[in-house]
This record gives structure tokens, C-alpha cells and sequence, in this order.
DNA sequence: GTGGTCTAGACCACC
DNA sequence: GTGGTCTAGACCACG
């Protein structure tokens, strides 16, 4: 599993790692069964704390997205894909929201927000 | 000049504050040379504290989007309106790429984003 | 009797006035006895609040540099002289001093920090 | 960190102490990389609210000169080094740039002033 | 009246 | 443990 983490971009690293996998899953690229990897791999592989990725796979248990094997670690719920998927739609809705609540506090025509949006997604060119 | 605090969303009230003053001069609602609020007018406004309200006031000094007038309070500088315009580019840009980068990982295409813009846009409908 | 005000490097309006006017004196530009402008005329002048002027009268006058002639407005008392030339080695000698201790904290050497002061006189050219 | 605050002198706490910091990167004694005492550690030691330690820091870091790690404080940053030698070489030429001027509204000769200078300055006895 | 500084103490998220 | 935010209230200098 690949993973980018942004220790500067204040969301917290631990909800990173959580929307990665998330993402995965929904994606397909994580499937139902499949190991994710441990908490200590992933942390050296991420060069963050331990309890950080502890607690990214703690939340995930808790919506039932990762299920743990006895002695070989977490794996991918039956569940997941749907959660994932229901979870992502709901995650990216929230933010577009937000950010277009912020964009017409300033002021913003719709025409002006998708420039912006156009000229910030990289495959539109 | 009018501003609208959600002290539940995160961002921090003294941001929100300075965003809104930003907002406020790069649409025209406050001029150069104009006074914005007082800090304790402001805050009993707001339901603030006053400190708070200094903060953000304190931070558009720093940027040199107010200035202070000895004894008399702050008004807005001669250069601020394009540093408030070329401010909430920047913001609102940062913001969208932000989302769009999120969207990406998350495997969106851009039909589907635009079609979630829409759907939050409210005056589309 | 001329002077320069900067309103915005901290030094109080009326402590500015106050130092202009005892360097005037050391300097014999005020003599014993000559009338300094009335109030209303240096405010104008100035463009600075006629009550900022009174403060740094009144603070002339405790000093007994300013004395009161009946009717007539204010004058530079017989003591003044001697006075101001004090004062002013003092303001002088206390800033020298403040600067001094500032480059020793930043580190300076004697070297360094003369090098400064010569860069900074303008005559030294 | 050795730290001297003078609370009596009308220089801000805060700026004290952001001064300290700077010259002390800009000596080397703090190193890129290096963490800060933590907020609570210097303001018992400097016998100072934790705030306003948290402000000093605060303004280090909008400037570029600390950079905080994630739950384990705030460390100097790579460019912090030139920025303090930049910050410590512009505090003090403004220093003295000020009272140059103000020796020289008083009247003074060069000859005059570096006497002052010399009398001030400690181990040139 | 204005803003600025400081203190004291509470609460939060993150690591 | 770390920094960040916010509240409450006091005091000061300035105009």
C-alpha cells in the first residue's frame, strides 16, 4: 500500500492514514481479506510514531472497515468496499461544501469557482 | 460590517475574523482609509472576547492591511484592497487544490466532482 | 520653532515635542524669555491633537523649563538652559547606553557595532 | 537557551524574548533542527506566563524562524540561521540609525557621540 | 474613548 | 508530554 502523508497541511496524520486505506478499498486496490500492513512496518515506511498508525487502524476497526486475524494481524472487513466507498462519497461532499461555502463568503460567482477548479485539477489540460 | 462566526467548525475565530474583514475589503464594503469595529465593539458584536477580536486585528496589522491611528483606532492601509483581493486568490485557491487533491487520491473524475460542486453551489438550483 | 514629528516610531507625539523643544533650548534656538507657540497654533501645525501639545507643555512646565506669563501663553523660564543641556546629555546617554547593551546581547563587537554608527552618521561620508 | 528579560524597559516581553532566540541562532548557539525549550519550561524558568512565551514563538514561526513538529515541539527551521543574522543586522542598524538621528536633532557632533559610545560600552575600559 | 500587554486558567488535538 | 485556542479580567499609554 502506498501512502502520502503531509505532516504540515494540519489534518492530523492519523486521519491521513485512515483516509489512505479508505481510499484503497474503495478503489479496489486493498480487497476484502487482504492484510493490511502492520503498525510498526507502516510507521517506519511513513516515518511516524507507532500509536499515530495505532490509532488510524483503532478507528478503522471501530467502524468495522479493518477486522483483526488472531496472531496475523488486521484485514479488510466483507463490509469494507461498500463503507469505503458510502464513506469516501461522504468525506469529498463534506469538504466541497465546506470549501463552497468559503468560496461565497468571499464573494465568488460560480462561473469564477470553476475556473478555479478547472485550473486546479491537473488532468484537464 | 457584518460578519458571520461558527465557532464549531475548526477553523480558528480569530482566522475567521480576519478572513471576513479580508473578504470585506476586497469586495469593496470597506474602504481605504475607513475604520473597521472597534476591538471591544466587535467582540460584544460577536459574543467574543476582545482578545480575540485584537488577535486577528494584530495579524491584518502584521500583513499591513491595517494600520493603526494613535488613539483613534485602525483603518484599512492604501495597499490593502489588493492585498485582500490577491489574499483570497490565494486562499480560495489553496483551498480548491486541497480538495481537488483529495478528490483525486480518492479516485474521483472530474464529472463526478463538478457534478458535487453543482449539488453544494446553492443559488444552481 | 520647527519640528518633526513621526507618528509611527513608538516615541509618544508628546514626548517628541518635549525633546524638540529642550534640544532647542540647549541649543539656543529658544532663548530665555522668547515665547513658545500656543497651544492651538503647534497643534495645527503639527496636525496633532491639541491635548498631545498641552501634555508635553504641562510636563515642560513640572520640569520648570516652561513657565507660565499671565495672558500671554508660556515662555522659556531663566533655569532652562542649564537644564536642557542636562536633559538632552541624559535622553542621550541613557540611549546610547539602551543600544549598547542590545548589540552586546546580539553579540557584537566594539568593531562591528562602531562600523554601525558611522554607516549611520550622515555627515561621516 | 540562557535568556535575560527585563520587564521594566517597555520592550515587550514577547519581543525579548524573540530577540533572544534570534541572536541566539544567529550566534550559533542554537542549531538547525534544534528544538526550543518547550512553551511551559521557559515561562517557569523565565518566571513569565506560558502565553507569553507562546507569543514569541508564535511570531517566530510566521516568520520562518521555527517550525513546529508535530506533538513534539518547535524546532529551528533550515533558513532560520541567515533570516536571524538578516533580523539581527536589521534590529540593530535600526537601533542606531534612531539615535543618530536623535543625537543629531540634539546637536551633537560625531566627536561627541562616540565618546557617549565609547563611556557606554563595557570592556572598552 | 482607542489599542497593547500581561496574567491566570481552562480545554482541545496530537504524538 | 507538546503547542493552540479561547475566556476573563487587570493595567497601561495614548489622544
Amino acid at each position: 500500500m502506498i501512502c502520502h502523508i503531509d505532516a504540515t497541511n494540519g489534518v492530523p496524520i492519523y486521519e491521513q492514514i485512515g483516509r489512505q486505506v479508505t481510499y484503497a478499498i474503495a478503489n479496489g486496490s486493498l480487497l476484502v481479506g487482504e492484510h493490511v500492513p502492520s503498525v510498526r512496518e507502516l510507521a517506519t515506511q511513513l516515518a511516524v510514531n507507532p500509536n499515530t498508525v495505532a490509532r488510524a487502524y483503532r478507528e478503522l476497526q471501530q467502524t468495522g472497515i479493518l477486522t483483526p486475524i488472531r496472531g496475523t494481524g488486521l484485514a479488510v472487513a466483507p463490509t469494507a468496499p461498500d463503507q469505503c466507498r458510502e464513506g469516501r462519497r461522504h468525506i469529498l461532499q463534506d469538504r466541497v461544501e465546506s470549501v463552497v461555502r468559503e468560496a461565497q463568503q468571499g464573494g465568488l460567482q460560480l462561473d469564477d469557482f470553476l475556473k478555479l477548479v478547472h485550473a486546479a485539477w491537473p488532468t484537464s489540460a
